[in-house]
DNA sequence: AAGGTATGGATAGTGGGACTAGCCACTATC
DNA sequence: GATAGTGGCTAGTCCCACTATCCATACCTT
């Protein structure tokens, strides 16, 4: 990690600057260290953007913040914002994300960047013209879920507020690219298993 | 969609030129609108550079290579390079990796460029410190094992080798930001069930 | 005390990626 | 027969994550 790096850093107000010892010299304590190495994290395996870490960190060291409101907040950061025009594809896809969202009684706001997201996901995938993905959306609803309750599990055992709130980030953004990772896997595994040796 | 834009889509190899009707006038077909919307969709849904679109279509439109190996080339491309130094963390995580393959028995490569990735992610998790990230991990498996299936099982349907291939590339591509959203989504359920009111 | 090195702070520059604008010769169209 | 649009080309733009350069100062060694 290079000095101009962490001053670059310190100026986009994603790192609290340094404890002047005096006129040209700051100190670096332990936090920074933490601090640093979870916006490295956010950066390079979550792939946020810097404008994008700023807004994780400004909701982190926010004491006010409830954690509910902090998942939030974090999620907006992660979600990609599609600006595309709305169309005909899209409408229905809302109504499938409203729909599912009610068979699961999941309790998420209609708005939400999450689900617009997801809308936006499901037109892409009608408009690509391959067949309905509906049977697989249940499938995909089932492990979110289930992955879903174990993020949260996980998170709970740390008490302190500061722990707490610091997991809750790690796993929502680094969780992302976990189960990417796994889901790519396990693909290969299937695939193997069916198409390995024909086709 | 842009002229200039499918101009540029040309040069850089991600879109056929049209058939010259004369000098100066090319006509695109539907095949080119399907490849447009192909194209489009891994760029904003996907999040795919224009370089790793390029490997993409390249593959699919290679008509030697199996199924298998199409998938193999679509995870690849999708997964990104990180080129940080082998740390000791690494090391850990690695054999995490190889530990969790060998009781899963999935079927994949050691190199693979995927499990490098989780590698590089549970490295992460460890580094920010919070706690062991295994017992979530195995959740996590188990969830791609489903998802993986659903994927394949939903692209098994399509007989035709064309339409095979695509649908192996959007459900890949896509069904990674289908899958974040729905896992935001849970999460934002499940916390607000967890603390929705307190802390 | 002297001189080399490093720091904080600020401004300006770099390189890569994804378009976008301008130009030219030409032609389809009104 | 003027207008507007196109293929093919080069060059320019914008954004983003960093880097480099500068300056005055201060630490560190000798």
């Amino acid at each position: 990690m290079s000095i101009p790096t962490i001053k670059f850093y310190v100026r986009e107000g994603l790192l609290p600057a340094g404890e002047l010892t005096s006129p040209n010299q700051a100190s670096y304590g332990e936090t920074h260290e933490q601090r640093l190495r979870l916006i490295r994290a956010l950066l390079d395996v979550g792939g946020l953007s810097v404008a994008a870490v700023r807004e994780v960190i400004l909701a982190i060291d926010d004491p006010d913040r409830s954690v509910h409101k902090l998942l939030g907040t974090v999620a907006s950061g992660l979600v990609p914002r599609y600006d595309r025009e709305p169309n005909a594809g899209m409408e229905d896809a809302r109504k499938q994300v409203a729909a599912l969202i009610a068979a699961r009684g999941w309790r998420v706001q209609p708005g939400n960047p999450a689900s617009e997201a997801l809308a936006v996901a499901l037109a892409a995938v009608d408009e690509a013209g391959h067949g309905s993905f509906a049977g697989v959306l249940e499938a995909y609803a089932d492990a979110a879920e289930r992955v879903a309750r174990a993020d949260l599990g996980w998170v709970a055992h740390n008490l302190a507020r500061e722990e707490l709130v610091e997991s809750v980030v790690v796993g929502t953004v680094i969780g992302d690219a976990i189960f990417s990772a796994l889901r790519r896997m396990a693909q290969t595994d299937t695939s193997d298993r069916m198409y390995g040796q024909a086709t």
